[in-house]
DNA sequence: CTAGATGCAAACAGTTTGCGTCACT
DNA sequence: AGTGACGCAAACTGTTTGCATCTAG
Protein backbone atom coordinates (compact mmCIF):
# COMPACT_ATOMS: atom_id res chain seq x y z
CA UNK A 1 0.00 0.00 0.00
CA UNK A 2 2.84 2.69 0.56
CA UNK A 3 5.14 3.30 -1.58
CA UNK A 4 8.82 3.57 -0.84
CA UNK A 5 10.71 5.73 -3.40
CA UNK A 6 14.14 6.43 -3.70
CA UNK A 7 14.41 10.07 -3.23
CA UNK A 8 12.58 12.45 -1.68
CA UNK A 9 14.56 15.87 -2.24
CA UNK A 10 12.31 18.25 -4.06
CA UNK A 11 13.37 18.00 -7.47
CA UNK A 12 11.96 17.89 -11.13
CA UNK A 13 13.29 14.12 -11.11
CA UNK A 14 12.00 12.94 -7.81
CA UNK A 15 8.57 14.64 -8.70
CA UNK A 16 8.55 12.39 -11.62
CA UNK A 17 9.08 9.17 -10.10
CA UNK A 18 6.39 10.15 -7.44
CA UNK A 19 4.02 10.92 -10.18
CA UNK A 20 5.12 7.27 -11.98
CA UNK A 21 4.48 5.95 -8.74
CA UNK A 22 1.25 6.78 -8.02
CA UNK A 23 -0.08 6.57 -11.50
CA UNK A 24 -0.42 10.33 -12.21
CA UNK A 25 0.80 12.30 -15.38
CA UNK A 26 3.50 14.84 -15.23
CA UNK A 27 2.32 18.30 -15.82
CA UNK A 28 4.43 21.67 -16.04
CA UNK A 29 1.50 22.86 -13.65
CA UNK A 30 1.72 19.75 -11.35
CA UNK A 31 5.35 20.04 -10.79
CA UNK A 32 5.11 24.06 -9.78
CA UNK A 33 2.34 23.04 -7.81
CA UNK A 34 4.36 20.38 -5.69
CA UNK A 35 7.48 22.76 -5.27
CA UNK A 36 5.43 25.47 -4.23
CA UNK A 37 3.79 23.45 -1.77
CA UNK A 38 7.18 21.96 -0.15
CA UNK A 39 8.60 25.20 -0.51
CA UNK A 40 5.62 26.56 2.08
CA UNK A 41 6.28 25.08 5.42
CA UNK A 42 3.04 26.47 6.60
CA UNK A 43 -0.19 25.05 6.43
CA UNK A 44 -1.26 27.03 3.16
CA UNK A 45 -5.29 27.35 1.64
CA UNK A 46 -5.96 27.01 -1.79
CA UNK A 47 -6.53 30.10 -2.43
CA UNK A 48 -2.56 30.90 -0.91
CA UNK A 49 -1.21 27.93 -2.95
CA UNK A 50 -2.97 29.61 -6.00
CA UNK A 51 -1.31 32.80 -5.38
CA UNK A 52 2.38 31.26 -4.55
CA UNK A 53 2.05 29.41 -8.29
CA UNK A 54 0.80 32.26 -10.15
CA UNK A 55 4.44 33.80 -9.80
CA UNK A 56 5.45 31.04 -12.02
CA UNK A 57 2.73 30.16 -13.97
CA UNK A 58 0.79 33.91 -14.49
CA UNK A 59 -1.83 32.22 -16.67
CA UNK A 60 -2.90 28.83 -14.40
CA UNK A 61 -6.37 28.88 -12.68
CA UNK A 62 -7.71 28.33 -9.64
CA UNK A 63 -9.72 25.58 -10.62
CA UNK A 64 -7.05 23.85 -11.89
CA UNK A 65 -5.13 24.07 -8.20
CA UNK A 66 -8.36 22.88 -6.51
CA UNK A 67 -8.20 19.80 -8.90
CA UNK A 68 -4.78 19.18 -8.11
CA UNK A 69 -4.83 19.58 -4.58
CA UNK A 70 -7.43 16.93 -4.47
CA UNK A 71 -5.16 14.52 -6.74
CA UNK A 72 -2.45 14.78 -4.51
CA UNK A 73 -4.90 14.15 -1.41
CA UNK A 74 -6.11 11.42 -2.64
CA UNK A 75 -2.58 9.74 -4.18
CA UNK A 76 -1.19 10.80 -0.50
CA UNK A 77 1.56 13.60 -1.67
CA UNK A 78 -0.19 15.56 0.71
CA UNK A 79 -2.41 15.53 4.15
CA UNK A 80 -5.28 17.73 5.16
CA UNK A 81 -4.88 19.52 8.46
CA UNK A 82 -7.79 18.47 9.68
CA UNK A 83 -10.65 16.12 8.76
CA UNK A 84 -13.15 19.04 9.76
CA UNK A 85 -12.93 21.35 7.18
CA UNK A 86 -16.08 22.93 5.77
CA UNK A 87 -18.96 23.41 7.14
CA UNK A 88 -19.47 24.44 10.94
CA UNK A 89 -20.51 21.82 13.85
CA UNK A 90 -21.78 22.57 16.77
CA UNK A 91 -22.44 20.92 19.77
CA UNK A 92 -24.24 21.25 23.36
CA UNK A 93 -21.65 18.67 25.14
CA UNK A 94 -20.20 21.09 27.59
CA UNK A 95 -18.15 18.48 29.29
CA UNK A 96 -14.24 18.08 27.86
CA UNK A 97 -14.62 15.41 25.66
CA UNK A 98 -13.06 14.16 22.94
CA UNK A 99 -14.30 12.52 18.98
CA UNK A 100 -14.57 9.65 17.62
CA UNK A 101 -14.54 10.41 13.71
CA UNK A 102 -15.21 7.88 10.77
CA UNK A 103 -12.72 8.63 8.19
CA UNK A 104 -15.42 7.63 5.50
CA UNK A 105 -18.89 8.70 6.11
CA UNK A 106 -17.53 11.52 8.32
CA UNK A 107 -19.86 10.47 11.47
CA UNK A 108 -18.55 12.29 14.73
CA UNK A 109 -19.16 11.32 18.21
CA UNK A 110 -17.77 11.85 21.45
CA UNK A 111 -15.30 10.42 23.13
CA UNK A 112 -15.23 11.09 27.19
CA UNK A 113 -11.69 12.08 28.26
CA UNK A 114 -11.59 9.15 30.32
CA UNK A 115 -11.54 6.85 27.76
CA UNK A 116 -7.72 8.23 26.69
CA UNK A 117 -4.49 7.94 28.44
CA UNK A 118 -3.96 11.27 29.80
CA UNK A 119 -2.36 13.83 27.79
CA UNK A 120 0.70 15.70 28.46
CA UNK A 121 3.19 17.50 26.19
CA UNK A 122 7.00 16.46 27.42
CA UNK A 123 8.70 18.76 25.17
CA UNK A 124 9.61 22.36 24.71
CA UNK A 125 6.69 24.12 22.99
CA UNK A 126 7.14 27.54 21.29
CA UNK A 127 8.29 30.21 24.05
CA UNK A 128 5.51 31.93 25.35
CA UNK A 129 2.81 29.23 23.72
CA UNK A 130 -0.07 28.93 26.71
CA UNK A 131 -1.88 25.26 26.60
CA UNK A 132 -5.62 25.57 27.25
CA UNK A 133 -6.84 22.27 26.12
CA UNK A 134 -6.28 19.60 23.86
CA UNK A 135 -8.85 18.17 20.91
CA UNK A 136 -8.37 14.67 19.85
CA UNK A 137 -10.18 12.86 17.57
CA UNK A 138 -9.44 9.33 17.00
CA UNK A 139 -9.96 8.91 12.96
CA UNK A 140 -11.14 5.46 11.81
CA UNK A 141 -13.21 3.17 10.22
CA UNK A 142 -17.02 2.81 11.68
CA UNK A 143 -18.33 -0.81 11.55
CA UNK A 144 -21.07 0.12 8.52
CA UNK A 145 -17.91 1.55 6.83
CA UNK A 146 -15.51 -1.26 7.22
CA UNK A 147 -18.16 -3.65 6.61
CA UNK A 148 -18.72 -1.98 3.05
CA UNK A 149 -15.30 -1.51 2.01
CA UNK A 150 -15.17 -5.19 3.10
CA UNK A 151 -17.46 -5.88 0.72
CA UNK A 152 -15.46 -4.95 -2.67
CA UNK B 1 -14.94 33.46 34.61
CA UNK B 2 -16.72 30.41 34.64
CA UNK B 3 -20.90 30.66 36.03
CA UNK B 4 -22.07 28.26 38.22
CA UNK B 5 -25.89 27.57 37.21
CA UNK B 6 -28.42 25.97 40.10
CA UNK B 7 -30.34 24.19 36.93
CA UNK B 8 -29.14 22.67 33.81
CA UNK B 9 -32.42 21.16 32.92
CA UNK B 10 -33.33 22.44 29.77
CA UNK B 11 -36.70 23.92 30.76
CA UNK B 12 -37.55 27.17 29.75
CA UNK B 13 -36.92 28.48 33.50
CA UNK B 14 -33.29 27.29 33.00
CA UNK B 15 -32.96 29.19 30.00
CA UNK B 16 -34.06 32.03 30.84
CA UNK B 17 -31.25 31.91 33.78
CA UNK B 18 -28.60 30.85 31.76
CA UNK B 19 -29.75 33.79 29.92
CA UNK B 20 -29.69 36.10 32.77
CA UNK B 21 -26.24 34.73 33.96
CA UNK B 22 -24.60 35.38 30.44
CA UNK B 23 -26.72 39.02 29.67
CA UNK B 24 -28.81 37.75 27.12
CA UNK B 25 -32.16 38.64 25.90
CA UNK B 26 -34.80 35.88 25.98
CA UNK B 27 -36.50 35.76 23.08
CA UNK B 28 -39.01 33.04 21.17
CA UNK B 29 -36.62 32.25 18.96
CA UNK B 30 -33.65 31.50 20.73
CA UNK B 31 -35.75 29.61 23.46
CA UNK B 32 -36.60 27.13 20.68
CA UNK B 33 -32.84 27.10 19.06
CA UNK B 34 -31.82 26.19 22.22
CA UNK B 35 -34.17 23.40 23.38
CA UNK B 36 -33.83 22.00 19.47
CA UNK B 37 -29.44 22.29 20.29
CA UNK B 38 -29.96 19.73 23.53
CA UNK B 39 -32.29 17.44 21.87
CA UNK B 40 -29.64 16.51 18.95
CA UNK B 41 -26.95 14.49 20.40
CA UNK B 42 -25.32 14.55 17.18
CA UNK B 43 -23.11 17.20 15.68
CA UNK B 44 -25.43 19.65 13.83
CA UNK B 45 -24.72 21.86 10.80
CA UNK B 46 -26.19 25.29 10.74
CA UNK B 47 -28.25 24.32 8.34
CA UNK B 48 -29.65 20.54 10.05
CA UNK B 49 -30.39 23.29 13.41
CA UNK B 50 -32.50 25.45 10.80
CA UNK B 51 -34.62 22.35 9.66
CA UNK B 52 -35.05 21.13 13.63
CA UNK B 53 -36.36 24.68 14.41
CA UNK B 54 -38.73 25.11 11.41
CA UNK B 55 -40.66 22.14 12.72
CA UNK B 56 -41.60 24.75 15.71
CA UNK B 57 -41.65 28.22 14.32
CA UNK B 58 -41.77 27.86 10.42
CA UNK B 59 -41.35 31.36 9.42
CA UNK B 60 -37.58 31.56 11.20
CA UNK B 61 -34.56 32.47 9.06
CA UNK B 62 -31.42 30.45 8.55
CA UNK B 63 -29.96 34.20 9.01
CA UNK B 64 -31.69 34.17 12.69
CA UNK B 65 -30.22 30.42 13.22
CA UNK B 66 -26.86 31.96 12.35
CA UNK B 67 -26.98 34.62 14.34
CA UNK B 68 -28.23 32.88 17.54
CA UNK B 69 -25.54 30.10 16.99
CA UNK B 70 -22.59 32.36 17.31
CA UNK B 71 -24.22 34.23 20.32
CA UNK B 72 -24.82 30.69 21.98
CA UNK B 73 -21.21 30.24 21.05
CA UNK B 74 -19.74 33.34 22.26
CA UNK B 75 -21.73 33.12 25.27
CA UNK B 76 -20.10 29.35 25.51
CA UNK B 77 -23.66 27.88 25.99
CA UNK B 78 -22.05 25.41 22.90
CA UNK B 79 -18.68 25.20 21.80
CA UNK B 80 -17.76 23.89 17.96
CA UNK B 81 -16.84 20.83 17.11
CA UNK B 82 -13.44 21.67 15.42
CA UNK B 83 -11.49 24.89 15.66
CA UNK B 84 -10.76 24.10 11.45
CA UNK B 85 -14.05 24.72 9.80
CA UNK B 86 -13.44 26.50 6.87
CA UNK B 87 -11.17 26.74 4.08
CA UNK B 88 -9.24 23.43 3.74
CA UNK B 89 -5.79 23.57 5.06
CA UNK B 90 -3.27 21.31 3.47
CA UNK B 91 0.37 20.29 4.55
CA UNK B 92 3.19 18.97 2.72
CA UNK B 93 4.58 17.50 6.50
CA UNK B 94 3.85 13.28 5.67
CA UNK B 95 5.34 12.47 9.02
CA UNK B 96 2.82 11.87 11.83
CA UNK B 97 2.71 14.77 13.41
CA UNK B 98 0.32 16.93 15.57
CA UNK B 99 -0.51 20.85 15.73
CA UNK B 100 -0.28 23.62 17.84
CA UNK B 101 -3.25 26.02 17.13
CA UNK B 102 -3.36 29.58 18.57
CA UNK B 103 -7.41 29.78 19.03
CA UNK B 104 -7.27 33.99 19.11
CA UNK B 105 -5.03 34.25 15.42
CA UNK B 106 -5.59 30.76 14.25
CA UNK B 107 -2.27 29.87 13.45
CA UNK B 108 -1.38 26.42 12.80
CA UNK B 109 2.22 25.02 13.49
CA UNK B 110 3.43 21.52 13.86
CA UNK B 111 4.58 19.42 17.04
CA UNK B 112 5.98 16.51 16.93
CA UNK B 113 4.45 13.22 17.82
CA UNK B 114 7.65 12.47 20.23
CA UNK B 115 6.76 15.75 22.34
CA UNK B 116 3.34 14.34 23.55
CA UNK B 117 2.59 11.53 26.20
CA UNK B 118 1.86 8.63 23.73
CA UNK B 119 -1.88 8.31 23.01
CA UNK B 120 -3.67 5.13 24.11
CA UNK B 121 -7.39 4.85 24.07
CA UNK B 122 -7.98 2.69 27.02
CA UNK B 123 -11.67 1.67 27.27
CA UNK B 124 -14.75 0.40 25.03
CA UNK B 125 -15.15 2.48 21.54
CA UNK B 126 -18.70 1.45 20.01
CA UNK B 127 -17.81 -2.05 18.74
CA UNK B 128 -16.17 -2.49 15.35
CA UNK B 129 -14.24 0.84 15.46
CA UNK B 130 -11.42 0.60 13.97
CA UNK B 131 -8.80 3.23 15.01
CA UNK B 132 -6.24 4.36 12.34
CA UNK B 133 -4.51 7.60 14.14
CA UNK B 134 -5.13 10.46 16.23
CA UNK B 135 -5.31 14.09 15.09
CA UNK B 136 -4.19 16.08 18.07
CA UNK B 137 -4.80 19.69 18.60
CA UNK B 138 -2.84 21.78 21.19
CA UNK B 139 -5.10 24.57 21.43
CA UNK B 140 -3.83 27.87 23.11
CA UNK B 141 -2.54 31.50 23.11
CA UNK B 142 0.82 31.68 20.95
CA UNK B 143 3.03 34.59 22.85
CA UNK B 144 2.21 37.11 20.44
CA UNK B 145 -1.68 36.93 20.88
CA UNK B 146 -0.97 36.71 24.94
CA UNK B 147 1.09 39.80 24.56
CA UNK B 148 -2.05 41.52 22.79
CA UNK B 149 -4.42 40.59 25.63
CA UNK B 150 -2.73 41.33 28.42
CA UNK B 151 -2.20 45.07 26.86
CA UNK B 152 -6.16 45.48 27.43
C1' DC C 1 -3.93 9.07 -31.33
C1' DT C 2 -6.46 9.26 -27.08
C1' DA C 3 -7.34 9.81 -22.24
C1' DG C 4 -6.95 12.93 -19.32
C1' DA C 5 -5.29 17.78 -17.73
C1' DT C 6 -6.10 22.73 -18.18
C1' DG C 7 -8.62 27.27 -18.32
C1' DC C 8 -12.68 29.68 -18.32
C1' DA C 9 -17.08 30.94 -16.75
C1' DA C 10 -21.01 29.77 -14.60
C1' DA C 11 -23.12 27.36 -10.80
C1' DC C 12 -23.24 26.11 -5.97
C1' DA C 13 -23.07 25.81 -0.87
C1' DG C 14 -22.30 27.91 3.30
C1' DT C 15 -22.23 32.17 5.59
C1' DT C 16 -22.60 37.15 6.38
C1' DT C 17 -24.58 41.74 6.03
C1' DG C 18 -27.70 45.86 5.53
C1' DC C 19 -31.85 47.41 6.59
C1' DG C 20 -36.64 48.03 7.87
C1' DT C 21 -39.71 46.19 11.39
C1' DC C 22 -40.76 44.13 15.68
C1' DA C 23 -40.16 42.60 20.59
C1' DC C 24 -37.74 42.22 25.06
C1' DT C 25 -36.28 44.73 29.00
C1' DA D 1 -39.06 54.20 24.87
C1' DG D 2 -34.88 52.50 23.29
C1' DT D 3 -31.69 48.79 22.29
C1' DG D 4 -31.12 45.09 20.04
C1' DA D 5 -33.33 40.73 17.83
C1' DC D 6 -35.74 39.17 13.72
C1' DG D 7 -36.71 38.29 8.74
C1' DC D 8 -35.70 39.15 4.17
C1' DA D 9 -32.89 39.60 0.27
C1' DA D 10 -28.70 40.55 -1.59
C1' DA D 11 -23.79 40.03 -1.27
C1' DC D 12 -19.72 37.29 -0.48
C1' DT D 13 -16.33 33.44 -0.01
C1' DG D 14 -14.75 29.06 -0.88
C1' DT D 15 -15.38 25.32 -3.97
C1' DT D 16 -17.12 22.54 -7.85
C1' DT D 17 -18.59 21.63 -12.55
C1' DG D 18 -19.37 21.59 -17.72
C1' DC D 19 -17.22 22.19 -21.64
C1' DA D 20 -13.93 23.31 -25.28
C1' DT D 21 -9.03 23.08 -25.96
C1' DC D 22 -4.60 21.37 -25.30
C1' DT D 23 -0.92 18.01 -23.95
C1' DA D 24 1.45 13.88 -21.94
C1' DG D 25 1.97 9.19 -22.70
Amino acid sequence: MRQQLSSVANSPAAFRELCAAHGLAVTHQRQIIYQALMAMHDHPSPEAVYEQVRAEIPSISLATVYKTIHTFLEAGLIQEVSIHHGTLRIEANREPHYHLICSECRSVSDLDETLVSPIRVQGKLPRGFEVRKFALDVIGLCAACRAKSKKQ
